[in-house]
RNA sequence: GGCGUUAUAGCUCAGUUGGUUAGAGCGAACGACUCAUAAUCGUUAGGUCCCAGGUUCAAGUCCCGGUAACGCCA
């Protein structure tokens, strides 16, 4: 038994996610947990939302409520979600928290102590009515370019061209619509990630088996041009970690928080305390700090292609620089994007499915069953209604939902609601255990490697080989002139519905409680032993013939969604 | 405009450090079975691995150029 801290890249607050950015973290995130504590292993599963920086203070804005209010229920609101798509995190944090902000403020302080923060000045552009700096989305004005009055400090809505707030003509205030704007002179704190190039580096060079994907990424960054740059990690907003150094004011830099991309990180470590300080947990030191037992650890982290920068460098950078002993990762697995139909999901268009959204429609085995087993791991992969309602229809309704049914039924028929004692297995039987002891063996290999693809390959395979051996062996035939035969071929065909729930369980928790319970078991035991395993339900153990595990997708479903999500959110 | 990614069967994707007849699932065709959610099981067909060069005994895999799609950035 080994201990294993995981966590997922922290979904950001303004609302709710879609299937997108589920596929990316927190799902495969939550499988490998799942897996992991089924086979016995210590887990320490960690989320948090991330709820810092200017996109949500426009999101509140635009509920009409204060930042922290908005901040407070919207957590809560995916919190819910979460819970309902079956994601196990030990504690769902924010970081908002004050045990992250004091943590952030001490990482501050240690990197500055340790010579890895510069102060640089600025120019930026000040709004004496509003009393404060104002970041780029924060003006608007007219394009230069093709003259459009509400173009975005940031970009041109119009004609879409890339600006720069003091580009604009006759800029002006969205916070109060004032114009006196003016350029004034600004001190923020920079990362000196420069000097940390080479630690990078040789601990990158190291990580030979991470994923392709993680580790040219971060080579990327460090090499392209003139290699890794600092980084500003403070900003001019109110709504963030004050800018502290520590316990003290930082001269120079009074009213400014944090950048979202510094504190954001720290929170998997502040997390860990919340953990604590909710009650669930008792040590977080033994988690994170190698001075406390944290060696004995490994720790994984999961994120999309887009995360991993700041998961290669800039966290590493902080932990490293600090020279205090923080527990680093030892293994990233990231992805590449889930494509919607022909394009992207997008969030400000409402296009694709959301998680809400997600389960009105289906219950969430469907979608992470779905998601799981095409998990984009080594390209961008394409969602359409066409291939999910195909797909779900066949691996889950056909495979494994009627394999349960048309055991159960016939046994019902011929033996009653119980397992059948007569006849012993004899040569198919062996050959069908020695099968699925190897296909296990591998399948562990697989999810133990995060190889989730090849994994859920492996699962279904399991899964046919049910209904391989019945069409094979022909129980209803055999019933006609050796009764015995029957009762032993049906016994074992039972005893496969307990071991596909403990196989199943980490890709679809619900339905693998349904079919224990159908099959009257208490308890999730991972079969570590198949030939003990397939011997679990004994001959006289009731069961019940279950509900129909997966209703199956139909065309008018499938056109009514494919139309309802095709533009704008409801 | 700059940078990057991708290009393999009708569809969605695998193809490990270059090494024998390029794989899977779905879809299709045909067959078997009739216990089951008209489910299952088997067999078969289908590919100039985007185009054009190069390196090599050997290239889907490495290099150069082109084309196309997508993404990111200022």
């Amino acid at each position: 038994m080994a201990r294993h801290l995981i966590t997922s890249a922290i979904p950001y607050i303004n609302g709710i996610k879609h299937l997108g950015n589920l596929v990316g973290s927190q799902l495969p995130a939550d499988l490998y947990a799942r897996y992991l504590r089924a086979r016995g292993h210590e887990v320490l599963f960690l989320c948090a939302t991330d709820e810092h920086g200017t996109p949500a203070e426009l999101a509140a804005a635009k509920a009409g409520k204060p930042v922290a209010e908005y901040c407070g229920e919207m957590h809560d609101v995916q919190a819910d979600i979460a819970a309902r798509f079956g994601l196990s995190f030990d504690h769902f944090g924010r970081s908002s928290s004050p045990q992250n902000r004091r943590l952030t403020q001490a990482f501050a302080a240690r990197l500055a102590d340790e010579g890895l923060i510069d102060e640089v000045e600025q120019q930026q552009i000040y709004s004496p009515t509003d009393g404060r700096f104002l970041p780029d989305r924060y003006v608007e004005g007219t394009c230069p370019n093709c003259g459009f009055e509400d173009a975005r400090g940031d970009q041109c809505d119009n004609c879409t061209k890339q600006l720069d707030p003091e580009e604009l003509v006759s800029p002006r205030s969205t916070i109060s619509g004032a114009t006196d704007l003016e350029m004034r002179a600004t001190k923020h704190l920079m990362l000196r990630q420069s000097a940390m190039k080479d630690r990078l580096d040789q601990w990158i060079d190291s990580k030979v088996d991470w994923p392709v994907l993680t580790t040219s990424i971060a080579k990327k960054w460090l090499h392209d041009g003139d290699g890794l740059q600092d980084r500003g990690i403070t900003r001019d907003l109110s709504w963030g970690v004050p800018v502290r150094r520590g316990d003290a004011e930082w001269p120079g830099m009074e009213g400014k928080v944090f950048y979202v991309w510094f504190d954001a990180p720290i929170e998997y470590i502040a997390c860990a305390q919340e953990w604590v300080d909710a009650g669930k947990g008792s040590d977080w030191g033994r988690w994170w700090r190698t001075d406390q037992g944290a060696d004995d650890v490994r720790y994984t982290q999961f994120m999309g292609k887009d995360n991993v920068p700041f998961h290669t460098l800039s966290f590493p950078s902080t932990i490293m620089g600090s020279n205090e002993p923080w527990k680093l990762v030892d293994y990233i697995k990231s992805f590449n994007f889930l494509n919607y139909e022909g394009g992207q999901f997008s969030t400000s268009r409402g296009r694709g499915v959301f998680m809400d959204q997600a389960l009105e429609i289906l219950p969430a085995d469907y979608w992470r069953w779905w998601l799981l087993s095409r998990v984009p791991e080594t390209s961008d992969v394409e969602f359409t209604w066409e291939t999910f309602q195909v797909d779900v229809n066949k691996d889950l309704a056909d495979v494994l939902g009627n394999f349960v049914s048309r055991i159960t039924k016939f046994c019902r028929s011929k033996f009653g609601e119980a397992v059948p004692e007569a006849g012993s297995y004899g040569p198919a039987e062996e050959a069908l255990i020695a099968e699925l002891t190897e296909r296990v063996a591998r399948y562990q290999t697989q999810m133990d490697a995060i190889e989730l693809r090849k994994a859920a390959q492996e699962l279904r395979a399991i899964w046919a080989a049910g209904n391989e051996y019945l069409q094979a062996q022909a129980p209803w035939s055999t019933f006609k002139t050796d009764p015995d035969k029957a009762a032993a071929q049906v016994r074992l065909a039972l005893n496969l519905i307990p071991l596909y729930a403990n196989l199943s369980a980490p890709f679809i928790p619900d339905a693998a409680a349904k079919m224990l319970r159908a099959m009257r078991v208490a308890d999730m035991v991972w079969p570590e032993n198949v030939p003990e395993a397939l011997a679990l339900l004994p001959a006289g153990h009731g069961f019940e013939v279950p509900e129909v595990l997966f209703a199956k997708i139909s065309d008018e479903d499938r056109n009514a969604w494919s139309e309802r999500f095709a533009g704008t959110r409801d």
